[in-house]
DNA sequence: CCCACCCTGACAAATTCCTGACAGATCCTC
DNA sequence: GAGGATCTGTCAGGAATTTGTCAGGGTGGG
């Protein structure tokens, strides 16, 4: 869900502009300062930020000269009683989204919000040349985008949970992995249990991915300790 | 340079604003009528659309309206003399992107236009489906630009909501794409729906699309996961 | 009013998961 | 090194979850 980040010092406006952003299902974060505004843009990174240009500290001119500065190209919507011409002028100038004179409807401002994060986030994510993360080992080759497993040129099937519990193998390789930090890994933070569930997929996976099913040479059991996963 | 398309009867404005958009070095054509508008809008393929409200033949909310549901996602800018904060509102629910009511400020027009356009520029020239406009897989073949999709030659009709799914797909082909992802992409950033909706859509996909239905080639359910496209 | 489209809920089908049993391995103690 | 205790491998069946498909109703445009 979009994140939104809110940078107003009035704390009442702030306050009724939270609830309201959050009952259209955005997460919402508050700054009341120009600094912590910054701060809060750079590590949080919000999809949307509202500044209002009235601030303790910072001018909100400078706050997003600073972000656009720094690289920063978070869509902001500025909110603001400051309704002159060459105001508005200035802050498109600076890199503004959109900018809403105070006072000014809620139901606007919402749909505004929804108009900006439609066209930044609508065509797709971010992704398109994505860091290729294939695994290799073997004659197997796994790729992640597309949960994919290849041996010898030929896609076998690998179901959801062997396919995780794989990678969680992969992940750290080399280190012997018990049990329960698989259980917890794979299938979630829930307590020990006391079955054969992960040794069944473990075997699974090896019948489908070990040349050698009965004498692993990559899925090794490591007695009373766990696995381990062998490139 | 970028290509704006004004749609408005009133000739004085329009002209002003032509000389002036042009003087920013834009790239302009004027409409007088909605429906010349939306024959503009379909076969000019502008980066941006001003819209008037008040038209001589079609409402320009039906104009807005047409363009979306036929999938022409360009950018719009209402430019009116209602202000009404609902007339604000539909306009934004109905896909526009900025909503400035007459009298208006031509610097701030002006800005306005640019911050949209700086935008829209950035990531949309790299994407996938928007840079090719045509696709082809099996015996399918998809000209984006006229939303139209041949199998064997002949036309089969998706329905929007069809076309978008698939390009969605597409887009990210090779990839999983969750259905919340989809439902994100396709639906609006909005959705949280836990009902059949998106398979409901493949599986109407799937018959039109595929060769064998029942066991698709190109539209792959990954369990748990998502779908893939497979070019 | 009719039609296209979309959504929903229900059910069937498919897939995946888990469990318990048992056999085989391994370890440990004496 | 024998024997018992524990740990691991494997299997099959049913349980649980996820997906496919369909029909019906709502909606809005023409």
């Amino acid at each position: 869900m979009a994140r939104v980040l809110l940078v107003e010092d009035n704390v009442d406006l702030a306050y009724g502009l939270q609830n309201n952003l959050e009952i259209e299902g955005y997460e919402v974060r508050v700054a009341e300062r120009g600094e912590t505004g910054l701060e809060q843009a750079r590590e949080w990174d919000p999809d949307l930020i509202i500044l209002d240009l009235m601030l303790p500290d910072l001018d909100g001119y400078r706050v997003l000269q600073h972000l656009r500065k720094s690289g920063v190209m978070t869509p902001v919507l500025i909110l603001t009683a400051r309704g002159e011409e060459s105001d508005k002028v200035l802050g498109f100038r600076l890199g503004a989204d959109d900018y809403v004179t105070k006072p000014f409807g809620l139901m606007e401002l919402l749909a505004r919000v929804e108009a900006i994060l439609r066209r930044v986030q609508g065509p797709s994510v971010s992704d398109a040349v994505e860091g290729q993360d294939a695994e290799e080992f073997g004659a197997v080759r796994i790729d992640v985008r597309s949960r994919t497993v290849l041996r010898d040129g030929i896609e076998l099937s690998l179901t959801p949970k062997e396919l995780d519990l794989l990678l969680a193998l992969i992940r750290r390789r080399g280190a012997v992995v018990s049990r329960l930090e698989l259980l917890q890994e794979v299938w979630g933070h829930r307590a020990a249990v006391v079955s054969r569930t992960v040794d069944t997929h473990i075997s699974e996976l090896r019948r489908k991915l070990e040349e050698e099913p009965s004498h692993p040479r990559h899925i090794l059991t490591l007695h009373k300790a766990g696995y381990r996963f062998q490139p």
